[in-house]
DNA sequence: TGACACCCAGTGTCATAACACCTAATATTC
DNA sequence: GAATATTAGGTGTTATGACACTGGGTGTCA
């Protein structure tokens, strides 16, 4: 299986942003970006089986280490809102790629850890991720990512 | 009914995105940025029973005054990916927020316009949009807002 | 005018997200 | 140590999203 679906979306005309208030303008070309890149990663996973929620848990996953994370640690580590975590791990579990145990010290305590599939699957998926990321920011000078970064932190730490 | 859910989500410790490149770093920022911003957005907007969908539907009718737009149209507008158009807009059509007609000179097509009702519904939310968006971007003074619309647009143009 | 390709809108079906609620285990208070 | 609160995880239900496909409507070319 090659490629998959052919993607048309030329979506969201940069013009349209014109006449609004600057905080307008900036709000909807976060939200926009952001959109296009999760659009695009999630394109870049597909053939891999995975959606954007399931690689964000591989992902954080792999940075626990042995000692995995409880539910509500992984999901509040999550890029997006994810209300409804257990049903996600269900699936990944079902496919082999994560481990549930519960704690013996504190038997409310479920910690889920990558299994030795998950974990190939995430690496054999590095080099593609990577490769997406650059693609997008080519165009940008590592000091205008620091400036990116630093802007939209900013914005982030507003109540 | 006053306001919704107590909404913790303290989600995505900004600390986080240390040790990779920065262009992961910028990635994961654009898109944690945008989905923390649609969010908000959402929340503001839970009291007149919309998601943000259909704001944005609003939105794009009311720019396009009487005339009204098709579906394919409408959906290349979208802020966001929305491949079921058709049902989103019966559901807002049942709401009484729009109206479809079947153009007579080409009976494929179908346009779509604001109601009176989605029409005073759109401008009774502006002030609360309005405020909304200032409060992310309160922190950013007008130059670094043009910066930050630019290094999006940067990003928004590759390809 | 009949065959063809193409365009627009809509539908069937399944997977996933959202929201409110529930149950079990542990901590806290008296 | 029994009652209560708190915290973790899970479930039921409904709404929404994704994707492939259908089917009518137009144009165009023989």
């Amino acid at each position: 299986m090659a490629q998959t679906s052919p993607r048309p979306r030329p979506r969201g005309r940069t013009a349209r942003t014109a006449g609004n208030s600057l905080q307008h303008q900036a709000q909807l070309n976060v939200i926009r970006t952001g959109a296009m890149l999760q659009d695009d990663f999630e394109q870049m996973l597909a053939p891999y089986g995975l959606g954007g929620a399931q690689f964000n848990v591989l992902r954080i996953l792999r940075g626990a280490g042995a000692d995995g994370l409880c539910r509500n640690e992984l999901r509040d580590r999550m890029l997006t809102r994810m209300p409804d975590m257990t049903r996600l791990l269900d699936r990944m579990e079902r496919a082999g790629l994560v481990a549930r145990t519960r704690k013996d010290d504190d038997r409310r305590m479920v910690t889920t850890r990558l299994t030795r599939e998950g974990r190939q699957l995430i690496d054999s998926i590095d080099a593609d991720a990577a490769r997406e990321q650059k693609r997008r920011f080519r165009s940008l000078s590592d000091t205008q990512l620091h400036t990116l970064i630093d802007l939209l932190q900013a914005v982030q730490r507003q109540s």
